[in-house]
DNA sequence: ATATCATTTTCGCAAACGTCTAAATGAGGT
DNA sequence: ACCTCATTTAGACGTTTGCGAAAATGATAT
């Protein structure tokens, strides 16, 4: 096989390609499921930051109210409450008004048994 | 039970606590996995980004050279180098030198299997 | 040794992030 | 009505991130 004739330069990105056929299959199966990695992205990035992923394990506890989710953690109740809205805002907490109190919780289990699972993966590879 | 006998303030972050004892309770076990804890976020950080998360899925059909894995990103040689490099530094890529060719690959399943498991939780999500 | 070429590194910049302080909202209690 | 207090929102500030452009490496070929 001519080793010249895979060699092709994008009209994109201006970059060698050397496996032209191999990346365009990749490409356009990487394409069916591109719809679903911006969610999937958006899921890492809110559990990517330690305060949120203690807020989560906080709340596997059972509920509490916001003032108390700040004790835990050590922090403002403003800065708190903002962590708090960003996880409710994708689904994954639930609140509850009782007076002028607002009681959070897990929305469901199944992102925490995610989380254990990926804890695993760390664990494995420590090993 | 007299309920101002719960209310504490903190000395720390001067915030008023209603269930000090339950509160006091989820910090210690929390302190136990703290340790943990950056490592996750770490990892979770290194997933939140959807470039990153199709080089994963790329190297999963197979080992590809730079520019190639450039190619089928769209973005910059130097780009996907540097992401590249930030998946290797986790140690989640392995790389192989070939003269002046280095060429990427998964280093370990595991990665993939997790990721999959997430997306199986965004999809019941979805239902 | 020189030129070529894949890759990495450095630099700079615009956007996003995490926290704080301070102001706004909202629900009770007096 | 007014005050108190839990919570949320707005604004500001320093840090981090993701990318491109350009320079630096490192290896091969002539």
């Amino acid at each position: 096989m001519n080793p010249t004739a895979k060699v092709i330069v994008s009209p994109t990105c201006n970059v060698t390609c050397f496996e032209q056929e191999k990346v365009a299959r990749i490409k356009s199966e990487l394409a069916q499921e591109e719809h679903l990695l911006p969610q999937l992205a958006e899921l890492y990035k809110l559990l990517g930051n330690v305060t949120r992923l203690k807020i989560l394990l906080t709340l596997a506890q059972g509920e509490l109210c916001v003032c108390d989710v700040a004790h835990v953690l050590g922090l403002t109740v403003a800065a708190t409450s903002h962590q708090l809205k960003l996880l409710r805002d994708q689904g994954w907490l639930a609140m509850r008004n009782d007076g002028k109190m607002v009681y959070y919780r897990l929305h469901s289990e199944g992102l925490l048994k995610a989380l254990k699972g990926d804890l695993r993966l760390l664990e494995e590879r420590l090993a």
